[in-house]
DNA sequence: CCGGATTTGGGTCGGGCGACCTATGGAGAG
DNA sequence: CTCTCCATAGGTCGCCCGACCCAAATCCGG
């Protein structure tokens, strides 16, 4: 698995376990911690190293600009604020940032600005920022996941409500419950699972439910 | 079911997206419609009616404590803020709201508020709110699952886990294949489903993994 | 101290499930 | 135009799962 770990600061508690929450939701990232403001970052950095760190410029005790410049080798990390002027964005690139995002951004751009860090690419320095977001806008899903094809993605995705039964799984997709059978034992082949319980597990763990 | 459907405005997407997940995280709770601002609030709900509305003060066009004074018969409101003034407040319960909230709030006191709220509390209204808040803290299941043991739990965490073979299972609460056979059939019952995959489904729904 | 709930365990029985093999029609790639 | 992949579907076989019986030990509340 090639997860991307991700650390948040930001003293609104409320963003902080909302984007937690979101971000843990997606198949490919993994939040490994948080702080309330520019001091508990540095407590925090020092045990963990994520891959991409997301921090609030405004936060008591210490910005989280002042806290990025004052780290000797930080991992990318993304700016989210609620003033986006060009000061602010410049003051960002100064410390050190990859990215500048508004907390006005939908949360699939922060999502997608994650990615873009964790490859490497520098959202301060391109031309045009949306075209690249756009690029890193899906998730990476493992290999395995990869080639799931559409039609079990469905099935997966009526797994993951609760519909387990061959014949309801049938009646759903409008096909016979052989059907049915040979798609599960597709699943079960590229998920690496043996039975419906734990490919039900594996598609609410990878989102592939409510599409 | 008796879940509580919230809906939410705020123009801040960030914590509007990561609101939704937190609480559609909840099993108590769900989220029903967000909105960016306070036409579109309005817009909203004109077509949903939700148990309990959270909304921002701080929006363009129109902000949270007007459209809720706009409103006709509105529902619980909670008002989620940056600035946590005295006079801020007032305005708050002023224009009919039964909450007041920072934004620097942790999620479970939102959860609880969200939960007093819908039972009919007027949190601007009470001494003592911390000790109200307590009371709602915890997730009321619903009855079903309220009557879930603590070893049936521990089989529905490992469940979730994507363990579903009876003899890991087994191997896993050190009890004999057969033990694990008369958990899962009371488990069943209590969940009213059917096999291990609808368990394993309700499981996570219901937050019971790992705890 | 007694009764109910919980946890543990046994047995049986039928059916559904997963593993394996084969087959056909269609869509897209080369 | 082939060749591969996908979606569809049938068959068989063996085993595991779920439904329904039962019982003993422990613990806790009345």
């Amino acid at each position: 698995m090639d997860t991307i770990t991700v650390a948040i600061a930001d003293d609104h508690l409320l963003l902080l376990d909302g984007l937690r929450q979101a971000l843990d939701g997606l198949p490919d990232i993994e939040v490994v911690g948080t702080a309330g403001d520019g001091t508990e970052l540095l407590d925090l950095l020092a045990e963990v190293r994520p891959n991409v760190l997301l921090v609030d410029v405004e936060m008591p005790q210490l910005s989280g600009t002042a806290a990025l410049a004052r780290l000797e080798d930080p991992p990318p990390t993304i700016v989210v604020t609620m003033h986006t002027g060009e000061t602010q964005r410049r003051a960002a690139a100064d410390a050190g940032a990859v990215g500048f995002l508004s907390k006005s951004a939908p949360l699939p751009d922060l999502a997608a600005a994650i990615r873009a860090a964790h490859a490497g690419v520098d959202l301060l320095g391109v031309e045009d920022v949306v075209t690249v977001l756009d690029e890193y806008r899906a998730p990476r899903l493992g290999d395995r996941a990869a080639s799931i094809t559409a039609r079990e993605r469905e099935l997966l995705a009526l797994l993951a409500t609760g519909i387990s039964r061959t014949e309801d799984l049938a009646d759903e997709l409008f096909i016979s419950q052989k059907t049915v059978k040979n798609h599960l034992a597709s699943i079960y082949e590229k998920l690496a699972v043996s039975d419906r319980a734990q490919a039900a597990v594996e598609a609410i763990r990878l989102g592939l439910h409510r599409p």
